[in-house]
DNA sequence: AATGAATGAGTATTCATTCAT
DNA sequence: GATGAATGAATACTCATTCAT
């Protein structure tokens, strides 16, 4: 069975993701946890530092995907399984990308904590060195490889950000369609 | 003079543009428009609506960047003017962009507006046809004028939402060269 | 009848003085004054605003009680009016006695209302006055006014003090009997 | 090495002293201690029961500092040295002071334990017991015992509830210049 | 068209204390 | 002799909203 100290991330993560920052507080946490809300302070001390560590955990849940990309064997393989790592992530643990990628709070504020500055930094430049590796093999053009890992999480961010704000339709299959013609398209620009 | 209803409209937008969606409050808005919470009552039936009308403003004030892009003589020069437009808004408008795309809040729900329904389709449409019109010229090779849009919308989204989240840094003129050679990069990928 | 504020006043003047400053909670304030918690900030910004207007209104009756020693005919007799107004003020008035000058946190914080302090500050120069004529008469042998009156003040304190915290005991009468007493003694040692 | 209890005892003392009645918890305590909250409950019943021995240890504190005034060799002087006695303590172990006798929490509440009563009134007594010499003697003229020595409890507690609650201001050898010359106009009434 | 008064639900957090281990 | 886990009640304060005027 879980530990008192799960159940709270999980609820705390449901709420998050189902009612945005906004609506999360400790009360419906505890609530949705089983316990009193004084009880969560046994396990964390303050909302801030439960709110971290829910984004932590989702950072290595995204790592989880991410980094088995490595075994592509091609530059172009690799990139290609982060992708592919991305829209799984983006749909299996929806609610995390989401609350990872699409909630609009400066991850860098004073009090966010270091180890959450770290894993979300790795994870952006595992993605740097995937396109480098493109641009190094000649795969790509010769380009910047940050700007262009920018530009492959901005069309991920901004593709699964429509997506989520219902603002078009279509079920996951049509949406895997849709997400690797982009790929593709984006792709067509960056070839060598 | 304006009209109680304005300033409290208003008041309610430089807040959002504050403070963001979680600092409104009517509170706030009622005491920056110099009348009571109570008085907002009279000309919004609750918060939610005040809410949605401040969108609506913001997609209005998302046209009048977005529209004069008709100007450009060709179709591939429209293109270039609307993203240009798009960096203009998400920069000197910046808190309304946010509002606008980058708050992840369903904007299709049951209960919102359909007003605000047509604002946000109609600039979403214009895009599709500044797309459609590339193609058809024959500057474009074929392809789904919608999934270029989406595209395109998804550039931009996750562009300033990066920005916006402070995943990286730079100021406004470093931004634009960057945002100027990713629109560059995935031009590349859609030319005939 | 009374209105709401006034009602707050009185309940949380209640509250102050059966359960110290450590007691007073605006949940039982209000609850006392009949209404809710919430309702009293409308009419007082923070238990801190609250706390001070209960001290200011306390001066003010203490003043009351003081003031009118000015119709003495001589110093002596203005002073030991007043003298006997300290004692009326703290057996007919206790609790805000207790809560003016027995309660041990410091008047001077920065925090502290300006009002506040002024009435604080002018009952204490009331006092100094009445020892000034004493000596200026020729009454009272030479010496320091305000040391002179300090030294009343803190014998006042120290008796009622006593007496609050029931070191010892005796009804009203005998407390009279026991403060004139004591106050011919220090008398004794005063005079010229 | 310190036990538990005296552990226990000695933060709860400094917190006391640090913060004020108001500000110190069974948490805090245990915090300073470090141990865990309940392990205090192995030591002490209750919060009420701790706070009574800091107060019984208080005032044998206190008498660590009266009760040597007995060395000197007349009446008077010993009446002296206790009010010297006083000063020091009032200064030195300014907290304390305020703690035993500026707080004013009836010291004969039901649930006051027997101990700290009897503490209480020995260092009461022993003051009695200085006038009452004084007078025997000759040196004081004849009076009430217990009510001069109430007097002089009086001003010291008037004086230094001034003092603590900074109504006048002045380093401490102003003072100590004060309390002497107050000291004198008091006696200046008392000797024969 | 607007106000003053009030409400009930909710906010994060702290408190003394209990219980099983 | 001490801990980890939890509780229930309390803390000050904010919120959107309603109602009578």
């Amino acid at each position: 069975m879980l530990d008192t100290k799960d159940k709270i991330l999980m609820a705390a993560c449901d709420i998050y993701l189902d009612q945005g920052t906004k609506g999360m507080s400790m009360r419906k946490v505890a609530s949705k946890a089983g316990i009193t809300p004084t009880a969560i302070y046994r396990h964390f001390d303050s909302k801030e530092t439960l709110h971290q560590q829910v984004l932590i955990d989702g950072f290595r849940a995204f790592g989880s995907y991410l980094y088995p990309a490595l075994k592509g064997e091609t530059p172009l393989e690799r990139l290609h399984l982060a992708a592919e790592a991305f829209f799984r992530f983006a749909t299996e643990q929806a609610r995390y990308y989401e609350l990872l990628f699409l909630t609009m709070e400066a991850t860098d504020e004073i009090n966010v904590d270091k180890i959450l500055k770290r894993e979300a930094r790795s994870s952006y430049e595992f993605m740097i060195e995937r396109v480098r590796e493109c641009i190094d093999s000649g795969a790509f053009s010769d380009d910047d490889p940050e700007e262009i890992a920018m530009l492959l999480l901005s069309v991920c961010n901004g593709f699964f950000g429509l997506y989520v704000s219902k603002k078009f339709e279509g079920d996951s299959a049509d949406m895997k369609k849709k997400y690797d013609r982009a790929y593709q398209r984006i792709l067509k620009g960056l070839l060598a």
